[in-house]
DNA sequence: CATGAATGAGCTTTCATTCAT
DNA sequence: CATGAATGAAAGCTCATTCAT
């Protein structure tokens, strides 16, 4: 790191800093707020800037939207990079699969309240994104290649896609997340209880498995252990 | 006044008209633009009205939400009663149970973002109404009466609760329409065109069955029925 | 007055004194500081009032600002409309013509620099307001009338439009008070002082009268006395 | 620096390039928009280059606009000494004047808004121009020759003066363009056809000779030539 | 000589809301 | 019951200008 290109200058760290700050706060803001309700000066007070820097940096409110978008799906891409997941054990790994995401919706709810934005406005901004692109479906991938494994193995039937099953992984995660209020409400039950939190997760894991081995003891025994 | 009941004069009769068409207006208005995009004007003029009529009859922009929520959810409620099914055939009536709920939120966009909008706002507005209760969770009964009906026929397994159950249905139901617009983006793939629905619809039904029924034949038959 | 009509209530005529001191202040600020100079805060400061009272009643900034365009042509015209011409004496109408337009624009120099803002805009404005039409050319037409009343009476030659006579009286009133701060720098004297103007208005009717009449001695005679 | 004049650096050259874009683009700009309207922004932007350029040369956006005033004086100058007068055929080269100046009006449409612009601001920047008076009047001192050259020659009558005659000649000719937009609303004719611009420039060189030669055949002759 | 960053004041316009009639 | 007028706050954004490097 304090090795060959270094030399940035002072004002430069300083200025990047200004940015990150900045955009830091937007995700906050327009998370809590929504794109609306996240006004560019809230913004720049809750990074202890000016506004006007919004406009330096950003170009536009819009424009900050869109960063923020972009940041978001970064950051969900990386923790997903991060996941270890053993091809040879596939029942496993999808236990894993299922549990990361899950759990990153509900770490992360500015991640699910930005992307509710983002389709109230009918992912105007995110087709204005040049590196959004970039950011898109390695998850779907993962899960082609942890299903192909299972077939493989006899553990999985064969006619499921990645797509599928990511869709279904995704929805049952996210909308326990980002409908939690209006359920709670509906349910009469908090679901953010720890309890009612696992118990959904292993009710997905369960219902995935089901609908993967069906026919297989194999599966049913992986699903015990 | 002069009289008990009477019929409705003609003066409460238009009163109810300007009520009604700005209740619409405010759900067309907050359902496109969100609680903060969805101004007063904007929803007076879209109802041929004026502003300060929100003001006389739901005396803040506020109560006017609260008033469109409640609609929404007894509209919802209303559709639902008008389900004709037949508790000695559970397969078939969950497939009707899944098809109404994915294809409420199709055909009603606004309930899902309404619903987002509420839930951006940590379910402020719901809490607020008195009605809201009323609306709650007869959906879980009737899964809850399905459920037990297949269990006794031999049908379905026990051990799944309608909660569990409505709680997957809703999920993969809105969630697909939800966020369609940034799953468009991320997929590759136009998340509205008819095949895709149906593809989505087949293969939720297809997953409800198979974690109701792994290993009953019986079951099995029906599905492929 | 008191009569039939009256009974416009006391907000009526609140409201009436509220939009007119707006756009009198706009006249005054406009004709100051240009169209982007003169900032919506200032008009209703300098009317006593509030900004947002301009998009009450003037809808924008541009709306004020035809409004201001239509007021100021319907000054002059109705400052026009008081001119009394003795159609049978047609050299001394004309003077009085010459001398009513060049101390108009002297003593409203607020036409002047609006229009010159008009101009800068191309006539953007002027080509929204729907009034505009109403007050073009009565001036071009009384001219007219009297030309051919002067060469009936064998005092001007034929041949001389109404239009162009009007032209080149306004733009030699025009020019000296637009300009007047521009040329007094550029000739070094000031363009303001009382004799100066005198000198400039009867240099501007002999030529006038001697492009009318040049070898008529009856002009002649009429143009020393 | 080293040496007494010699060659200007490569770096020098650059500066002036710099230099010369910037007060271009203003004229340009401010031309278009006006001073308020003008930003420095816009300019540096139009120019390829950064707003803060204009403070390094100009100190402020004030002291470019006082450097615009002075170099659209200056073209008018450089363009004015090119004309080619023969003081022996006093008609023609009068013609050549009315000529010239109601061309250069019209070809450069930014020597008139910029000269309003000034006037707006009561001609406070040519007032801190140390050259403006270097600039003056050079075209009042050649009429006055011309109009000498005249009565010497017996084709002009005496009492006339250049001061005057100039006013008369830009009055008409700056008016034209200036107010062409106003005007053809007004008039409901396009002041900028052709047609329209040739019978106004002949109809003021006809108005000029006649109240210059009035009781004269010679100019009368010459003026049919 | 030129450029990235910053800053305070100002811009036009829209917001939700209340008052009087 | 409905409407014209008013109001304070805040919205997104641009302004001219200065500071460092």
């Amino acid at each position: 790191m304090s090795g060959v290109v270094r030399r940035k200058g002072v004002r430069e760290r300083a200025a990047q800093a200004t940015r990150d700050s900045l955009l830091r706060a937007a995700i906050r803001v327009f998370a809590r707020h929504g794109l609306h309700g996240g006004s560019v000066d809230k913004i720049a007070k809750a990074a202890g800037s000016y506004d006007r820097m919004i406009y330096y940096y950003f170009g536009s409110k819009e424009g900050l939207f869109v960063a923020v978008l972009e940041e978001i799906y970064r950051r969900f891409n990386e923790a997903e990079s991060k996941l270890e997941l053993d091809l040879e054990r596939p029942v496993d790994s999808l236990a894993t699969v299922v549990r990361f995401v899950h759990e990153y919706y509900r770490k992360h709810p500015e991640f699910v309240t930005l992307l509710n934005s983002e389709n109230l406005h009918r992912g105007r901004h995110i087709g204005k994104s040049l590196r959004a692109r970039e950011y898109s479906s390695p998850a779907v991938g993962i899960i082609d290649r942890l299903l192909a494994s299972g077939v493989t193995r006899g553990v999985f039937r064969a006619g499921v896609t990645g797509r599928d099953l990511y869709l279904l992984i995704a929805a049952t995660g996210y909308f326990y997340q980002s409908n939690r209020f209006t359920l709670s409400a509906f349910l009469g039950e908090n679901l953010e209880a720890p309890e009612a939190v696992a118990h959904w997760q292993s009710f997905v894991l369960d219902t995935v498995l089901r609908t993967l081995c069906a026919d297989e003891p194999v599966c049913a025994a992986a699903r015990v252990a």
